[in-house]
DNA sequence: TATGATATCCTTTTT
DNA sequence: GGATATCATA
């Protein structure tokens, strides 16, 4: 392609955006307006234009967006684009600290630690260090420990830090900073970096070695950077570093799509672009192509409501379009059905792919029902989940085996598979490897040695047994490191399989489980087959040496930063599809249904306590809304289980802030804004629960028998009986007030979850409606923490027999109790039951 | 050293 | 509720 041709398919905006490429540009991108095509066209345009590939910085993050952006580019000018520096920042970054790792002091070999090796350090380092594991969680410390990183707050800059120290001591983590400061110099020491290190540790190489910063900025150019609403203060960082002499930025993003804050996105980063590179030129791309007028118009009026955001309007020029469907349903259980018929009915009508909907939800929990009610109705289905293939226990464990290979240092490799599988390496051996290692400051690996030293001199039968072991493990990796260097990555991968004895585990017994972890294996010795043939085949087009054959570090590399997102494809069956709202960030669907609108669950509860959450949980919502290229259904039940609990919940506000006139639904929402406390809405509620109910059972019991009747609609609420509801029954019928009331019987026996909606039900009756008043009513947003329940409000003041004085921190209300946070002086943080914790108010 | 019993956690998660 | 981690125990 030309220069023309590039141009030719592009509107005003995007043409704009595309020619500008000289200045340092923010291309605000809003949902459906073509933010990859202007991307895209924009590199392949400075191509044309004479620019160098090599020159070219351009940064995503995911593999997935680099590689859609790579086979565009390629597209439209060729194999060029191959010189291109294009991919995630954790790769491209991976790629620029093993070139420069001994400056840094690593070396070239260093491991990447993903989560679950971070916390594993973190668990020795708190039973190292003696501290309170109850008070000192991985969990706590590995987020904490990330979004210092994220913020390039070193370890030692933390311990010089007051504010960080008074926030520690509130949080009752006083000796965090000593906990980070190990953590740091343990994984220098195993010479690997976690997946925040691989900016941070960039941030430094680039500030402390002057000659190796220039040699970047000479050679990025320019430097372009998609999503950049997501970026952190270390990518931000990166980015000024790398563009300080020539200022050749660019950042596509959308503001309103920003919804990664959790993770140390920083929203402020786009907002004020314009102050860090104040000759910026602003495009905004405003032409949604993706979705109705409808959809875009109401995705507007909503996240109008924020106040932290950049001027923008979108608009389509499509069709008007369907309203959006509110659906509203008793319980979350009803929700699912509701979501799942209309979603048959719609695809049905249409005649069209099941792979054309989406049923999106804000937590992943959501998923168990709609699964649930997809299965009977025989739907077929895909849950998209955010754990990986690399989670797999039996892939961790082989690839601790390539680590240990690889980098002899990595003691989380090491202690994973030094007794796996069991070749009768007991604890104790292990804790004494670790002791000496800790007592020389050397790795595992190496202390083995002075194990072995020990033993000898002493020379005592029972040790040599067990030293005996030991060095078979160590020869066991020695000679599986020979095998790399003579033998083709897949082959050597098979073999460590093999003579690691993982693969005989999963052959020893003939499971269904062991079937799939082999399968699992088999996928990863796969995928260093592809890879190899890969690295063959850009040897033979020249474009890589040919010495370079593809080497397991290489390998490792790429795979450490894979997820299973990079390698599904949604297109290839015809399935309905589960997800997250958050994993649906850049993707489209022709039906869109958004589950459980309801406070407390979308927003959350923990979002609801700040502004910034809120706008951030309002953005989120933008984001579920501008999936739907056609047509949007929301819906909300007014009980849901929690934790084991019905509780009751009331709409989202979000609910409210779509303008009505986009909405057709059986509630007014806009009345409800009017009338924030509706007198004796509640009873009514109850009534009409409860002759759902009625009408429920007097269902069951007309259907007879078989007790099934899903499928049809007739029967909504029908569920076919289990094997387990016998004692449930009677249980029911001895102690069921409700049948007492209502005369009603039970000829079928009840399913778990019909007996806790019922007893939540009959739990209302009396003593508990001033609780529910509270809780079912349409309050203020923002007041839902605060407001009193019960007896307790967020900051009272209470005495406990046992904990003694506290502060009430949390509400959460539950059907027939409340949970309370408080923050005891002596002893922090208790979850009490307020029925019970006999809590004296000060 | 494997297994069953009990404690503990519980938004979202591109790398 | 349920998945996972840790623990006790033989």
């Amino acid at each position: 392609m030309n220069e023309q041709e590039i141009l030719q398919s592009l509107n005003d905006a995007q043409r704009a955006a595309v020619v500008g490429f000289e200045k340092p540009s923010l291309i605000i991108a809003g949902a459906g307006s073509g933010k990859t095509r202007v991307l895209t066209s924009r590199i392949a345009y400075m191509i044309a234009q004479g620019v160098k590939p090599w020159n070219i910085l351009a940064l995503t993050f995911t593999n997935k967006a680099a590689a859609e952006m790579r086979e565009r580019i390629e597209q439209m000018i060729g194999s060029s684009s191959r010189y291109l520096r294009m991919g995630t920042f954790h790769s491209v970054f991976s790629r620029i600290l093993r070139e420069n790792a001994e400056r840094i002091g690593y070396t070239q070999a260093f491991t990447i630690y993903e989560p679950s090796d971070v916390k594993n350090l973190l668990k020795t380092i708190v039973k190292d260090m003696r501290l309170d594991a109850d008070k000192y969680k991985p969990n706590v410390l590995a987020s904490r420990i990330s979004m210092a990183k994220n913020a390039l707050i070193t370890a030692g800059a933390y311990q010089a830090s007051t504010s960080c120290a008074v926030e520690d001591r509130q949080a009752r983590i006083p000796e965090f900073c000593n906990v980070y400061h190990e953590y740091c110099r343990r994984c220098k020491q195993n010479n690997a970096m976690d997946f925040d290190d691989l900016l941070l540790q960039t941030n430094i190489l680039l500030k402390d070695c002057p000659e190796v910063l220039a040699q970047y900025q000479e050679q990025f150019q320019y430097i372009l950077v998609d999503e950049y609403q997501d970026t952190n203060y270390a990518q931000y960082i990166i980015i000024r570093r790398l563009s300080q002499l020539h200022g050749r930025v660019c950042v596509v993003g959308d503001d309103a799509q920003s919804i990664y804050s959790f993770r140390g996105a920083k929203i402020e980063n786009i907002l004020s672009f314009r102050n860090d590179y104040p000759t910026a030129e602003v495009f905004k791309l405003e032409q949604n192509y993706r979705s109705t007028r409808t959809i875009v118009e109401a995705a507007n009026s909503v996240i109008t409501h924020n106040r932290k955001k950049l001027q923008k309007v979108c608009f389509s020029q499509g069709a008007v379009g369907e309203k959006i469907r509110i659906m509203r349903a008793y319980t979350d259980r009803e929700e699912a059905e509701l979501v799942v018929s209309d979603l048959i009915d719609r695809v049905r009508e249409a005649d069209d792919r099941w792979s054309e909907a989406v049923i999106l939800y804000r937590t992943n929990n959501q998923s168990a029902v709609l699964e649930d009610q997809l299965r009977r109705r025989t739907i077929p289905y895909r849950i998209y989940k955010g754990s990986s293939f690399y989670d797999h226990k039996e892939i961790k464990d082989l690839m601790a085996y390539l680590r240990l290979v690889i980098n002899p240092r990595d003691d989380e490799a090491f202690k994973r598979i030094v007794n796996y599988p069991a070749r009768g390496i007991g604890d104790t051996t292990i804790q004494r490897i670790e002791q000496l290692a800790a007592e020389r400051g050397l790795s595992m690996w190496a202390a083995v040695d002075r194990l072995v030293e020990e033993q000898e001199a002493k020379n005592d039968p029972v040790q040599r047994a067990i030293v005996r072991k030991v060095t078979e493990f160590v020869a066991l990796i020695r000679s599986l490191s020979l095998a790399r260097t003579d033998k083709s990555l897949y082959e050597f991968g098979l073999e460590v399989a093999n003579r690691s004895g993982i693969l005989a585990l999963y052959r020893a017994e003939n499971l269904p489980e062991n079937a799939t972890a082999i399968a699992n294996i088999e996928e990863l010795l796969n995928s260093m087959q592809e890879f190899t043939e890969r690295c063959d085949a850009e040897i033979r087009n020249g474009e890589r040496e040919p010495e370079e054959v593809a080497t397991i570090e290489e390998w490792l590399q790429g795979v450490m930063l894979m997820t299973d997102a990079d390698n599904d494809d949604p297109e290839d069956n015809n399935k309905v599809t589960l997800m997250t709202v958050h994993s649906a960030k850049g993707l489209e669907y022709k039906y869109v249904y958004i589950v459980g609108l309801e406070e407390n669950l979308f927003p959350s509860q923990r979002a609801m306590e700040t502004p910034d959450g809120m706008e951030e949980e309002r953005r989120l919502f933008y984001v579920a809304l501008t999936r739907a290229k056609e047509r949007a259904v929301i819906s909300y039940a007014e009980m849901r289980f929690k934790w084991g609990n019905m509780e009751f919940s009331r709409p989202s506000c979000f609910l409210r802030e779509i303008d009505s006139r986009y909405i057709d639904s059986e509630v007014d929402f806009t009345a409800q804004r009017v009338r924030p406390e509706p007198e004796g809405e509640e009873p009514r509620a109850i009534d009409e629960l409860r002759r759902r109910f009625d009408y429920r059972f007097q269902q069951q019991r007309q259907q007879g028998a078989s007790g099934g009747g899903f499928g049809g609609s007739a029967n909504r609420f029908g569920r076919p009986a289990d094997g387990e509801s016998n004692r449930a029954q009677r249980f029911s019928r001895q102690n069921d007030p409700y049948r007492n009331t209502s005369g009603t019987s039970y000829p079928h026996p009840k399913t778990q979850y019909d007996e806790r909606l019922e007893r939540a039900i009959s739990s209302l009756g009396n003593e508990q409606r001033r609780t529910l008043r509270s809780v079912g009513s349409v309050g203020s947003p923002a007041g839902a923490s605060t407001a009193p329940v019960g007896d307790f409000t967020v900051g009272d003041r209470v005495d406990h027999a046992l904990f003694g004085v506290g502060e009430v921190v949390r509400i959460e209300r539950m059907a027939g109790d409340m949970k309370l946070v408080v923050d005891f002086q002596k002893v922090g943080q208790k979850t009490l039951l307020a029925k019970f914790a006999k809590l004296r108010k000060l």
